[in-house]
DNA sequence: CAGCGTTGGTTTAATAATGCAACCAATCTT
DNA sequence: AAGATTGGTTGCATTATTAAACCAACGCTG
């Protein structure tokens, strides 16, 4: 391989997106943050990925500003890693990858796991909708390139 | 490496979603069939993709459902690559990585393609609301099993 | 309708990314 | 203070990706 092309010039914001979180680990890495998990050994266990790996992705996690390192918060002078502000933007990421995967990957009868409201109880659900409100397919859009305000 | 895991069994719908797109040039492939492109040789110019990597890709996106090979609308005996009904449930996805990227990724007075509505030409976007209409946020939902009903 | 460029690949060899296991230092527990 | 746990690092084997060369089928041109 002659060093895998890097997006991070990309005009494209979903392909800088991608540069960012867009290899095997990271997004994986990221959901179990959103579960709550904060520690190396945590996320190694959950996942099955090797240390080495593990290490250089949270790592790069980090140097993005998704994740940080902080203190633990039982105050010893181990360090935990916790979603930044930033990380926590990639929440509707996640709802759309999850909302994908529940229409499609799973068998109607097979159980899943089910992302709702803490104060409902009721699934949250993810939309696309113009300014006005309508709701937007991807047949009703178009890319356009912001005008240069020179 | 010894067989990356594969995630086709996981109980979370995200893990799931990832073993199908999640390597590295999958939603690249998918962004370009959402700009329209439809030819093997677009995708490789448009991406720099290795060709035989992108022949492995394709195959493997078809073989998921999220693209389908038709024959040219020109009515030649050539072949194109297009979104099937479920690729194009891929649109949230691609919106929220987009969405991220715009926010995060790109200097305040960076140029960037915007994704708008074809009707009238404001930008889209993308929220999570509870069942009643309230919007949310990550630390507003919970995960949980879906009961068993037995 | 023969020749030739284009399209859509396949094959090969080199290099980069990933994995596993062994190792290690600092912490934490008792 | 001793042993276990945590959070890595290092080295080597294996897999994935790449670039480049090659090739067959299509389709356009004279």
């Amino acid at each position: 391989m002659v060093a895998r092309k890097s997006l991070k010039g990309d005009y494209c914001p979903s392909a800088r997106s991608l540069d960012v979180i867009g290899d095997w680990w990271s997004l994986l890495i990221v959901r179990d943050a959103f579960d709550g998990l904060t520690r190396f050994g945590e996320f190694q266990k959950s996942l099955g990925i090797a240390k080495n790996i593990l290490t250089e992705r949270l790592k790069t996690l980090v140097a993005s500003g998704i994740l940080e390192l902080v203190p633990t918060s039982e105050g010893g002078a181990r360090m935990e890693y916790r979603l930044t502000a930033m990380g926590k933007d990639l929440f509707p990421v996640m709802v759309a990858l999850r909302q994908f995967g529940e229409r499609h990957l799973f068998e109607p009868a097979e159980d899943h796991s089910l992302l709702v409201d803490r104060a409902s109880r009721q699934p949250v659900h993810l939309d696309i909708r113009a300014q006005d409100g309508r709701l937007i397919g991807p047949d009703e859009t178009v890319i356009v390139r912001i005008p240069d305000e020179k």
